[in-house]
RNA sequence: UGGGGUGUCGCCAAGUUGGUAAGGCAUCAGAUUUUGAUUCUGACAUGCGUUGGUUCGAGUCCAGCCACCCCAGCCA
């Protein structure tokens, strides 16, 4: 694991650390500050999640709070324990650590139910009997009130045999709900007698099958955050007209034990001050050239159209993970896009500068040839062959690097034109160039197959260009290269962006999948790489100099079949100016 | 056409109580360079969705428009 930046850049501020700062000193919440990374265990995390993440534990770790880890699983239908390890996982790699245990919303189930009844005997809640379509058509619309469930008006002592019957088993799924008896006619439709309880005979995958119904997440996500003593509870934007519900609940149950539950949890020093939790909302990310909702990644998985959640052209922080991405890389975009209430898309180039960024300081530099080009030096022999010393990196003491300097030797491909264009710094017929590292040779014939391909040059070596430049006249350009004896093969994945349009969630596209790049991946496999490599171990980052960054495959990569990812590519304004 | 939000440079995003538009990414130009990389230097909004108003002075206050986003799951 790359983690090593220890650049430090200012941390800038924001509306929610505004607020938390005002607090403070205020003094509103007795001075702390109590976060929570709440993700519900239905897929895996992606670059959207890791923006609440370091929201949520980076606002612990500057205001000296705590973070909970919390899973959201009140629908346990969609939630599975694999999704639950996958989350614990990422969370750890991208470098944050939660407060105590991992926190469940099922593990408060019980409290949940006995709020419940609370509210159902204080003839705040009922048992409706509308069906789901019902339910729908009493709802009314966005433009005209609803209208009131004909249960509305049954008495508590009803209502709490109901529930307590629902619990036991005794109904189907959707005969019965839950309803918080608030208002059929508010603006705002979550208002409008929510369901907060449904009968599910299902089994969960923390607590069985114990429970017959389950709390809808506006009714269990108030109250978790309460049982916890959160102070900010920080989302997203979509959720701000539940902000109404989250307070009507909170403010409709005693204070009193809602307090005890969290003092019961642990959660609360016994002399301390309860303070109820307050929701803020923040815009979600969205960068381009990418999908960021879970129904469409998921859709991706299980079509096939990628490799799997942790495929390197996903924005997932397992694919991001094994594309080479490092945690501080990704930390570090998170703080430099900022954090609004605005929504907006932002240019993947910036998530391509903060990974950069970090592996040209902290990756070693090794040289590997994509498409080897056979290169013979006709005026150096085996007998002069010698091992060339390079250091690990240009600018930090990290050691050196062997490599054996013989007669015969690769370069790319794409180092060599036959008819170079205007200011090319490259081989070509007749002209120099310095083979990094080591000599400057000149290309004195080319030897192509029968159908015209080159397959080999030719080349003299000046000896006196060993660490020095040569006399009398410049040497333009510099090019990686291979030796041929001790080179390992290695099979590199090269990948671009997984769709071609800057936007494929654009409603006018059509399907997003429409947008595919089908050149996304590209597998070369009979690259060349240094001799040194064959100590890689899996997950390491390397600058292969003049290409780009690429990473072990964590996976597929043996030691006698290395296998590469390229992260990203060098930044170049060559072939941006020529294409 | 109900309710809730948002509109500052190509992309993000700062702009305390009104005082004369931070920063980053990208881009362009130049210097250094045995990576066409890195680094360094310089350029890059008389303008803050729009129209009016208040004011000596408005991105910041007021009013009206316009555009876009979210909400009618027993999903989260």
């Amino acid at each position: 694991m790359n983690d090593s930046s220890n650049t430090d850049h200012a941390l800038p501020s924001h509306f929610i650390r505004h607020m938390i700062e005002h607090d403070l000193a205020s003094g509103k919440h007795g001075g702390r500050v109590q976060t929570r990374f709440p993700p519900e265990p239905n897929g895996f995390l992606h670059i959207g999640h890791a923006k609440s993440i370091c929201l949520n534990f980076g606002l612990a770790e500057q205001y000296h709070g705590a973070c909970n880890m919390r899973f959201d699983d009140t629908n346990p239908e969609k939630e599975s324990q694999e999704f639950i390890d996958a989350i614990k996982a990422d969370v750890k790699w991208l470098g944050f650590k939660w407060h105590g245990e991992v926190r469940y919303t099922s593990a408060y189930f019980q409290q949940l139910f006995d709020f419940a009844l609370q509210l159902v005997r204080a003839g705040k809640a009922y048992v409706c009997s509308l069906t789901p379509e019902q339910a729908r058509e009493y709802r009314g619309s966005l433009t005209e009130p609803g209208r009131n469930s004909p249960d509305r008006e049954r008495s508590s002592e009803e209502n709490l045999e109901l529930f307590l019957r629902m619990q036991k088993g005794e109904f189907a799924d959707g005969q019965y709900s839950l309803r918080a008896k608030i208002d059929m006619s508010s603006p705002n439709i979550n208002m409008r007698d929510p369901i907060i309880y449904r009968i599910r005979n299902v089994v969960h995958h923390q607590t069985g099958d114990y429970w017959k119904v389950y709390p809808m997440y506006d009714y269990a996500h108030c109250i978790s955050d309460a049982l916890e003593h959160v102070t900010h509870s920080l989302c997203t934007l979509e959720f701000e007209d539940h902000r109404p519900l989250y307070d009507w609940l909170l403010h409709n149950l005693s204070v009193d034990s809602l307090r005890n539950a969290c003092l019961e949890l642990g959660n609360l020093q016994e002399d301390a001050r309860y303070v109820l939790p307050e929701q803020t909302e923040f815009a979600r990310l969205n960068i381009n050239y990418n999908v960021m909702s879970k129904r469409k990644l998921k859709e991706l998985v299980e079509l096939g159209l990628v490799g799997g959640w942790d495929d390197p052209r996903m924005p997932t922080l397992s694919g991001l993970r094994r594309r080479g991405f490092t945690p501080a890389s990704i930390r570090r975009f998170c703080e430099i896009i900022g954090m609004s209430r605005s929504e907006s898309i932002v240019d993947i180039g910036m998530l391509e500068h903060c990974i950069r960024e970090d592996l040209d300081e902290n990756s070693a530099r090794a040289m590997c040839v994509l498409r080897p080009l056979k290169v013979t030096l006709i005026n150096f022999t085996d007998e002069q062959a010698q091992t060339l010393h390079l250091p690990r990196h240009p600018k930090k003491d990290i050691g050196e690097r062997q490599i054996n300097f013989g007669r015969t030797l690769y370069i790319d491909q794409t180092d060599f034109e036959q008819t170079p264009p205007p200011g090319y710094k490259r081989l070509s017929p007749g002209e120099e160039v310095r083979l990094r590292g080591a000599y400057v040779i000149k290309c004195e014939e080319v030897i192509c197959d029968s159908e015209g391909k080159v397959v080999e040059l030719l080349c003299s070596l000046d000896p006196s260009t060993l660490g020095q430049n040569p006399q009398g006249r410049k040497v333009k350009g510099v090019i990686h290269w291979v030796p041929a004896e001790g080179a390992l093969r290695a099979e590199v994945r090269i990948y671009d962006r997984l769709f071609n349009n800057s936007n494929p969630d654009d409603k006018l596209l059509g399907d997003f999948k429409n947008s595919l790049n089908a050149d996304s991946l590209q597998i070369l496999t009979d690259c060349l790489v240094e001799p040194s490599l064959e100590s890689a171990v899996a997950e390491e980052s390397f600058q292969f100099e003049r290409e780009g960054y690429f990473c072990v495959d964590r996976y597929d990569s043996r030691p006698n079949a290395l296998v590469f990812n390229r992260t990203v590519s060098l930044r170049d304004s060559w072939t941006k100016t020529n294409t």
